[in-house]
RNA sequence: GGAGGAGUUCCCGAGUGGCCAAAGGGGGCAGACUGUAAAUCUGUUGCGUUUCGCUUCGGUGGUUCGAAUCCACCCUCCUCCA
């Protein structure tokens, strides 16, 4: 299911496959978490904009529409129509982000639904059932993404728990796929990695769950809050305990820099709503940095977002357009914005394997990390 | 011609003697955003040599220790009556 074609340093190139074709990696998963890309991106421009891998979330489709309904429809992949590799996220990271809005029990998590209040209970087991009805070819593990600072008993029991609920993830997920009406009897199980900034328990947690011989292991719990640095240490001491034959998936992260320093790790799989959030806020990407589009000095700015770029938006439009479009909240502009950044990443991604491929990739995180993070200095 | 009403900072609009360089909204300018409760949120928006000084609430005078606020006249706009 995975191979590592090519080695430099840490860094792999591999391939990994599953039920809907192979994905070259190091690979950037782009989040539509509704089952849509935000910004009035669909499916199909995602085969335009390179996407390989998409991703939806658990909790999300559980309450709108409902997981039944889309397993009615068919799966998620014929509900949007996306024919390629997909992974769900299990509603672990919700249990962070909504922590106003749930309760945790060894059983499982009870959430406020944030739409209406209702409430939603979600296990281990609850988890893997959605994840089966969407039919997603990678479901993730049900875990606590745990906020940062928390206490180290806190993170300690927390990881011990999301420990037990791997055991029950995975029994769920094989009594699931040996269903005879299963929608995606293939599907794989990723295990989640917890333990906050402690390197210990980060350690102790990754040799636990490595046991279990899941399709994958991600590194969960980072970039929420903490130093860049400590998330870059915390990478360093768990990586040498990850199985070196399975994928490894930085969950959430990153800046472009973070992912080439991830890479740099040991990484294969990230995500992160970071392209598409900036997108709709107005920032963009480039090969020389970031450019804020809403920016006075682009108002007549004839040249496209990054002239090396061939997206959709740079193809045909002037900044100065894209300016007017977003200063005028017209659509089309986050349309083309989220567009140039998910063309962008998956670009970055197409770079490092090049790199990878070729030996290059020190000389290429040599001189891109850091720099596409930052404001674009030229001009 | 007569009777009322109104003119406030880029715009709309509060403010009716000191706590007012003046609420709030819009617009402008800039920033944040990391497994998406985010088309959201934050800062800033008279000038300067910036723990203080200067200029500003249609105009010109006046009252007062002190005026966007009170008085007089003038200008402009709106409504109604002729």
């Amino acid at each position: 299911m995975f191979e590592v074609l090519k080695q430099e340093g840490r860094a792999r190139r591999g391939r990994f496959t599953c039920a809907h074709g192979a994905v070259e990696t190091p690979v950037f998963m782009n989040v539509g978490t509704q089952g849509a890309i935000k910004g009035a991106v669909s499916a199909h421009d995602l085969k335009e904009i390179g996407c390989q891998v998409e991703l939806s979330n658990t909790y999300h489709l559980h309450l709108r529409p409902g997981d039944g309904v889309v397993r009615q429809m068919g799966g998620l992949h014929k509900f949007m129509d996306w024919d390629g590799p997909m992974l769900t996220d299990s509603g672990g990271f919700q249990v962070f982000s909504l922590s106003g809005l749930r309760k945790i029990t060894e059983e499982g998590v009870t959430f406020a639904s944030h739409i209406d209040g209702r409430r939603i209970f979600m296990g281990p087991e609850e988890s893997m059932q959605i994840q089966s009805n969407l039919g997603s070819d990678i479901a993730m593990a049900f875990d606590e993404c745990v906020e940062n600072p928390s206490p180290y008993e806190y993170v300690k029991a927390s990881c011990e728990r999301t420990a037990r609920w791997l055991d029950r993830c995975v029994a769920e997920h094989d009594r699931l796929n040996a269903l005879p009406d299963t929608v995606n009897p293939r599907q794989q199980l990723f295990g989640i990695n917890q333990g906050g900034t402690f390197s210990d328990l980060r350690v102790w947690h990754m040799e636990e769950i490595a046991k279990l011989d899941c399709d994958g292991y991600a590194i969960g719990g980072l970039a929420v809050g903490e130093p860049t640095q400590v998330m870059y240490d915390i990478i360093d001491a768990v990586e040498p305990h990850m199985p070196k034959e399975k994928p490894r998936y930085l969950m959430g992260v990153g800046t472009p820099s973070n992912i080439i320093e991830g890479v740099a790790r040991g990484i294969d799989f990230f995500d992160c709503v970071m392209p598409a959030r900036n997108a709709r806020h107005g920032k963009l990407y480039t090969w020389n940095g970031t450019i804020n589009i809403k920016n006075e000095r682009y108002k007549l700015d004839g040249r496209p977002i990054d002239p090396a770029c061939t997206c959709p938006a740079c193809r045909s439009f002037s900044r100065a357009y894209l300016r007017h479009l977003v200063v005028a909240q017209e659509m089309l502009a986050m349309r083309l914005a989220v567009l140039h950044n998910l063309y962008f990443y998956n670009e970055l991604m197409a770079c490092i394997r090049e790199s990878l491929d070729n030996g290059t990739f020190a000389d290429f995180r040599a001189r891109y990390s850091g720099l596409l993070d930052r404001p674009c200095q030229e001009d």
